[in-house]
DNA sequence: GATGAATGAGTGTTCATTCAT
DNA sequence: AATGAATGAACACTCATTCAT
């Protein structure tokens, strides 16, 4: 009979999350990996055979989740482009951690054909994220909704960035999306 | 008297400069440094005893350019608030690495006194830079040029983070300075 | 399970005597260590994570082992103070390099939690060894065997010091002992 | 005209003695002698080539100067080898960090020859101490002073151990060098 | 004479990775 | 499937020593 298995998956995403969040890409490294999963450091090797294929795993897991939202609201009723923008807002900030895809990606390591094949797989899924929003913004922009003077590309990383904006401590999460998506969209003019 | 000096201070804080943003705090090392200054690794530490200390060091010379640029603003005739936070992010985007600074120094090894000495007038440095922005936000209030339902801090926050959209690169500074400005202030919204 | 054990901490412990022994503490390191055990640098570090760690580890085991036989002279049936205190002079000799204790003790860094941790308790294993024969000389002294114009504390010195006369080379450890403890008692005088 | 000089030989040496007392020759550097006679690293160069020179010139140095004070007591009326060895003992005592030499001289690197000369020179020095305490214990010995059973040798070695031991706060020089030669001549028996 | 500057050699230490069980 | 043990490679840091001025 084999052994039982000591290592879960998800439990191994999670804490490679939480040690991303916590002490970022470079500090990772699978001897805390291990101690937080109680387990021995050479075990995780079973399922991945360095830092990279384990970090662009779990990225590409996010984006994955990600995009399951993303899909819902395009499936959704709804066809007013600015209200799904505001949705895809609260989707990032529920998924605030994705802006760590950006910083880590250029930085990886794509000399093993794993690693590059989900690098490659989550550039595709980036690509539909922002194929998504920019096509929200092009609608918008018909309907004459939207100013036309500034490119839909910057557009798109505008909405993008917002989510790193430090969300001030006392101000629920549906209310602080609020506030980023009128500053989007009407600026700091009264 | 001495041997004629090989490294040059301002170019070995261009190196740090340029390494820092090719490959981040972490990844930086002095073998590298060294290589590029073609010096010996040991010559660093003549001039600092450890990477916490060099880099604690550039980012002091380079939060103290960016404030002589804004004391110039401030000395200016300029009395206008928007013209001032205009002139702002003109400086921010010419200095485009101080983002540098706020990745970098939450995780910098405070052990050292040297280094805690550097911090804390960075700090203070950073603080002088933020009020100043705070100020000209609240002139702008009181003159009822501004919405008042966001805070003053987030609007800091705002302008702040701007300067990490990607610049096209078939655009000029002074107007991409322009786009972001008008972003901004007006928004999306037509 | 694992592959088989290289390094016998016996054997590790056996070697850093031999090496401190000839080369004392400063010069001792992990390199020479390695070499001797015929196993790789960074080995070591898998059991001690310093010098000051193994050295610390060292010494506690050695004053251990001096103890345990000072215990048995306790538990013994001699009520004799100076037959005592033959007997401890014997098991110091045997522990010669215990004087190593008294060398290395004073310099090590106490940084450590670890190695302060050993160091207290081997203060406190050296402290019952001095308290043993301090209390056979304040019994010696009662009965009147002794001279009592010198401090307890110089006598028990005294005997502790001994073991640093190097010893003749055609002489046999228990007639060695003898000279000694005869020169302690009667001195030189006829 | 030349420069001023600015090392003052016997304040090198000075301090020399003040860091192998304080921090043991393996640790003793020439940055840190620099730094305490505030010049620069490369100048001490000038006058040793490195360590090994400087020390043993310093132990040269001293065992001179405690020969000249035996030669004293050489040239002094005093007949009794008792009262010499007395005597011998107050300028162990004032010189009291002749055990230094002992200690150094094994693990000094020999293969400069102006070190090998020095210390050649030293070790002759040494026995012309050695000779003459064991000459005083020879004439005592056939005065019939002395207990006969103990080779001269080992005497010698004991009354040169005998400044180990440390001397207790409150007492004053000559007195200490009163007990100890009372412990070295008449032992603890009462 | 004096010294600032540069450097190599050697040690300290960490960690990803391999291997045998 | 799991892991304890071993290790090389890479980086951190110190210091004796050389050299040009």
């Amino acid at each position: 009979m084999a052994r039982k298995k000591k290592v879960d998956q998800q439990e191994l995403m999670q804490v490679t999350e939480e040690l991303l969040l916590k002490i970022g890409y470079e500090r990772l490294n699978f001897k805390l990996i291990a101690t937080q999963l109680f387990v021995g450091r050479s075990t995780i090797y079973e399922y991945y055979s360095n830092k990279e294929e384990l970090v662009s795993e779990y990225m590409l897991k996010l984006m994955n989740q990600v995009l399951e939202r993303v899909d819902q609201i395009e499936e959704g009723e709804s066809v007013d482009p600015l209200t799904n923008l505001r949705k895809v807002l609260s989707v990032l900030l529920d998924y605030n951690h994705v802006h760590l895809i950006t910083e880590i990606t250029p930085v990886l390591d794509r000399t093993s054909p794993i690693v590059d094949q989900k690098l490659v797989k989550l550039a595709e899924l980036e690509q539909k994220l922002f194929t998504f929003i920019h096509t929200q913004f092009q609608i918008a922009e018909q309907l004459g909704v939207l100013r036309q003077d500034v490119q839909v590309q910057i557009k798109t990383n505008f909405l993008y960035q917002l989510i790193k904006l430090k969300k001030e401590e006392n101000i629920e999460r549906e209310e602080w999306a609020d506030v980023l998506f009128s500053l989007l969209i009407n600026g700091l003019k009264k």
